[in-house]
DNA sequence: GATCAATATAGATGAATGCCTATATAGAAA
DNA sequence: TTTCTATATAGGCATTCATCTATATTGATC
């Protein structure tokens, strides 16, 4: 078979199942485009840094280790990366590996 | 909340749902393109009509009921439609419901 | 009408997901 | 160095998913 059609499926599959929740699309909803969906964060640009655990946890209504868990999952299939500062983690979106999938589906299946 | 975006959420992460599984990916990559990943087919048209569940089932290596029950996946979500003729049945993808969500993807995280 | 062929349904099972509470860790501040 | 705060980890539990085997259904053919 075609190894970059199989490396493909599996990467573009991954990213797909990390969107497929409810929960963690609207969080890349949000983190996409902060600014509209946060209020500006004391040691932290929301659009610079990324979006801390707690804001989202917040806005969510899940519990913190739940928002971790949704977090880790969309960092696995590359869509946000995270970065530590002082005692928070802020939360920014990949949007590359984003647009790179899109363009996968549509070459897939466009 | 906004109700638009809300059932947009809710069908969006239903077709990705779908999408999220290699094998369905894989089939409907296949079907999406049928006469590049199938032999004609004696009782109906590759493209007008579909693809058989029997050839779906050979080329995939999975048992025919696991077969049937990924193509229900894929028809709940919208992604393809279901034809029998004779005692076969053909599905075939429905390009617009795809499009759609590729469409929703961008507004939303584009 | 009996048989064959293609698909669907039923039911079981193991693995993965999503959620929680409780606790650990690590940096900041007192 | 104790305490506070933000996040991570551990572990348990219920639900959903992916798969299989066995069987039912339905149309075609003999």
């Amino acid at each position: 078979m075609n190894a970059y059609i199989e490396t493909n499926i599996e990467s573009t599959s991954t990213i797909l199942r990390a969107l497929s929740n409810e929960h963690r699309l609207r969080i890349m909803m949000w983190i996409m485009d902060p600014e509209a969906h946060f209020s500006p964060q004391k040691d932290g640009d929301l659009v610079k840094d990324g979006v801390c655990v707690g804001f989202i946890t917040e806005k969510i209504g899940l519990t913190q280790p739940t928002v971790t868990s949704h977090m880790k999952v969309l960092a696995k299939a590359g869509l946000v990366t995270s970065k530590p500062i002082k005692n928070w983690v802020f939360y920014k979106p990949q949007r590359a590996n984003f647009k790179t999938a899109l363009a996968s589906l549509n070459d897939m299946l466009g």
